[in-house]
RNA sequence: GCCCAGGUAGCUCAGUUGGUAGAGCAAGGGAUUGAAAAUCCCUGUGUCGGCGGUUCAAUUCCGUCCCUGGGCA
């Protein structure tokens, strides 16, 4: 017996295409649990298949959290999602049910559990500005005017990394406080410590993980890909739209515009993702005290590790 | 069978007037603190088709063989 009185949190997490949404699924089935969605793209409504979302049928037989609560027009973000995701999982505990964060957002999952800096530091309107001014002089001069006013934080960041630049700019401009001071003041807000974290990592095999890539992404668009993207064209949603950074919209635009073919799209796509799925690695083996798993052996591993009774630390 | 053009990194190719070679793409590694499926950084040893010859030294020159593409029969 587990003396931990704590509730469990179940996290989740992989590579795209590692298996964790049936995994989840199972577990959920079998646990009472509620999903609780890390993706930083499915919370985006109207973008079902590109982001792979779970069908209706599931969604009506197990509790989704955190999928389709933005406009497609929005631009959501990691803190957003953070206040919203420990919202739900209280909420799920609340009514006695296990919570399963499942998802591929590494920084979103890191927002969650260690917290983010306090305080809204976002600004629409000077974040914009900021933009433009960087158009006009250059990503050097940014660079310049940080390293003048926040050097360590200029130091971290390549002159290229424009999108760094300015947002520890916005954060300086914002709170009058340099973003490395802000980054060096804060140590974690403590909210995970009130669960029984249990970490999963999914470690699929590499070469078997890039050709379900291949088959997904052929999948997706033969299940009607296209016509998603001109349904959001059609509905005025602009390309420039945050939601259309995600993989693959922008590529079957491309090809539904009749700009490249079907082959095209479909192999920039599958590259774009293997990219993506490399980054994800990268960032998920930093994660210390996590339990990796092959995906074949995940949901066992994981009813132990939750299980009622009996339920012990494991390493 | 003859003639021509090629055989160099996983792929497409460049190059070395003889001193064992370099780009793009692919691939790999990394960063990541409120746009994150985003954004950015780093990484190029490969019997230079095989075998002989010339040379101090050959991937580079010569011979020969094999393979690919094209042309002529």
């Amino acid at each position: 017996m587990s003396a931990d009185p704590r509730p469990v949190l179940l996290v989740l997490f992989g590579e795209t295409g590692a298996g964790k949404t049936e995994i989840a699924y199972e577990v959920a089935l079998r646990r009472g649990g509620e999903i609780v969605s890390a993706d930083a793209f499915a919370v985006y409504r109207g973008l079902d298949i590109g982001t792979a979302k779970p069908s209706a049928a599931r969604r009506a037989e197990v509790p989704y959290h955190l999928i389709d609560v933005a406009k497609p027009e929005e631009t959501y973000s990691a803190g957003r999602w953070a206040n919203e995701a420990r919202a739900a999982i209280e909420d799920v505990v609340r009514r006695g049910r296990l919570p399963i964060v499942c998802g591929g957002s590494g920084f979103y999952l890191s927002a969650l559990l260690d917290g983010l800096p306090p305080g809204e530091t976002r600004d629409e309107i000077l974040r914009e500005a900021l933009f433009d001014w960087a158009h006009r002089r250059g990503a050097h001069a940014a660079h310049r005017f940080l390293t003048v006013n926040d050097p360590a934080a200029a130091a971290r960041i390549p002159v290229a990394n424009l999108k760094y630049t300015l947002r520890a700019l916005e954060i300086l401009l914002l709170t009058g406080t340099p973003a490395s001071a802000r980054l060096r003041a804060r140590e974690g807000d403590g909210w995970s410590e009130r669960f029984r974290v249990v970490k999963v990592g999914l470690r699929p095999d590499r070469g078997a993980l890039s050709v379900r890539i291949e088959m997904r992404v052929q999948r997706m668009l033969d299940g009607g890909w296209g016509e998603e993207v001109q349904r959001l064209l059609g509905r005025g949603l602009p390309v420039e739209s945050n939601s259309f950074q995600a993989i693959g919209y922008r590529e079957v635009t491309e090809w539904v515009l009749g700009r490249i073919s079907r082959q095209e799209a479909q192999e920039r796509i599958v590259k774009a993702t293997r990219g993506l799925a490399k980054r994800q690695r990268t960032w998920f083996a930093r994660e210390r005290d996590a339990r990796r798993v092959e995906p074949e052996e995940a949901l066992d591993v994981i009813l132990a590790l939750v299980g009622g009774t009996g339920d012990r630390e494991t390493r």
